[in-house]
DNA sequence: ACGTCGATTTCGAGG
DNA sequence: CCTCGAAGTCGACGT
């Protein structure tokens, strides 16, 4: 226990019966815990889509949210996984420990079969679960709201979120002439797919009577050429900018999320 | 060491001291193992955007491939994470185990400090590191091939990845009157963003010249409402399918990717 | 529950 | 290295 109440507690096996493991992984799981299970397995899932892995070591954490997870020694992503929201079933047939993890909408299973099980350890989690990230998309539609001169001298923001035909518009606002500007925002580097859903927002709004021309921006750290060429060819225009470095200073209440306003 | 050569070979340390978590942990990462550490600990990110979690007990895993993996007791995701490609490098900071994970472009840094250490353990993995998935946009393009006409009567397939300014046509070809046709292929329910790409597909090929009029096919399991609207403004159809179930049943030499053709 | 969209997306393929 | 698009994407937020 430190001095912040987190104990970090745990409890391991080594190399248990598979009756021994079962009992393991199910008390860690009721009780909040994470159960950690390596040893000699193979697996099949079926779902949302279908695979099978042959037999080899691997680590399996299983979440009390109902989340299992099916890592090797490589990569970020596990080899295969069930989302939270399912339910973890333990049992033994033909004495090997069988996990299932099963969940509903989409009916999906994964089923991972133990030759042989090395370890099981269930660990107390504690703390905060998440984080907050900086320098996201959301960020820099707030800076630029609270800035609006760094898209353009004059540019008087009129909305987030904006409706079209086409989808939901970052910003809309007017510039200094008074002409409908469409933003759209991207946190980092982007491709033709972002030139032409602005496209589609402009187009949207130009087929609507009463716009008559609308000016299409896009803001971003930076851009492909693909990108560069469309933009052109659509007479849009691009604006270099990434997402602020510090979180928002607060002055007040600054809650700064226009939503939509029918103007 | 089960029949198959697998033995699922593993090291623990019960609450070891920094010093001793450092070796068991430099040792492991160094010799292939993926290194499990539980305990106390704060972590730092900065990289494509940056955060930081407070005190907590959490499971941090690092893989020999630079991997390094951050767990609570909820959600897929881990808290925080560094893709493989990295290095790990563990140290002591006043008498706190430290494990920095860096990569370089973009320059990132997962930075964990311990608190406390309860458990570290060096799992060995081994048998295969990746899934055959059945049921991807492959294979319902695979399938389409063998058998055109599921699309429609008198179809003529003509390429895949076809090349058009807008990006690779998963597949191009002609219908019972020669007129050309633009496919996309999705492996499930598809909402707007798909129609987009479809789109721009289309519209770059009838912005070429030699093409007059294309047609534009979103074959997928289903569809969303705004999906279908934005299909209908545009002129283009869906086609109702999903991925075939089975693995393809090959018959001799059925490699069924066409390359780009110059038709 | 479904639709929509951002993400430290991850990942692999191709130039 | 950059560019691009699929994914059992995940996850959050809205309806």
């Amino acid at each position: 226990m430190t001095a912040d109440g987190h104990s970090g507690s745990a409890e391991t096996l080594y190399n248990p019966s598979a009756r021994e493991a079962m009992w393991q992984i199910t008390d860690a799981v009721s009780e909040g815990a994470v159960a950690s299970v390596f040893g000699v397995c193979q697996i099949e899932y079926d779902g949302r889509a279908s695979s099978s892995l042959p037999i080899g070591a691997r680590l399996v954490l299983l979440k009390p949210d109902g989340t299992a997870l099916v890592h090797t020694d490589e990569n970020r992503k596990p080899v295969n996984w069930q989302p939270p929201g399912g339910q973890h079933t333990v049992s033994i047939t033909n004495g090997q420990l069988v996990v299932k993890s099963t969940r509903t909408s989409p009916e999906e299973l994964l089923e991972v079969t133990f030759e042989a099980v090395t370890r099981v350890t269930a660990y107390q989690i504690s703390g905060q679960r998440s984080t907050d990230v900086i320098g996201t998309e959301e960020m820099l539609r707030e800076y630029l709201l609270a800035n609006p001169d760094e898209i353009e001298e004059g540019f008087t923001p009129r909305a987030t979120e904006y409706q079209t035909d086409a989808g939901p518009v970052d910003i809309y606002g007017y510039d200094q002439d008074n002409t409908p500007v469409v933003i759209e925002l991207k946190r980092r580097r982007v491709g033709p797919d972002a030139v032409g859903q602005l496209t589609r927002y402009v187009t949207s709004l130009e087929d609507t009577p009463r716009y008559d021309t609308v000016r299409g921006i896009l803001i971003a750290p930076s851009i492909t050429d693909t990108a560069t060429e469309r933009l052109a060819e659509n007479g849009h225009e691009h604006i270099a900018m990434a997402p602020p470095e510090s979180p928002p200073t607060q002055s007040g209440e600054a809650t700064t999320k226009l939503s939509e306003w029918s103007g």
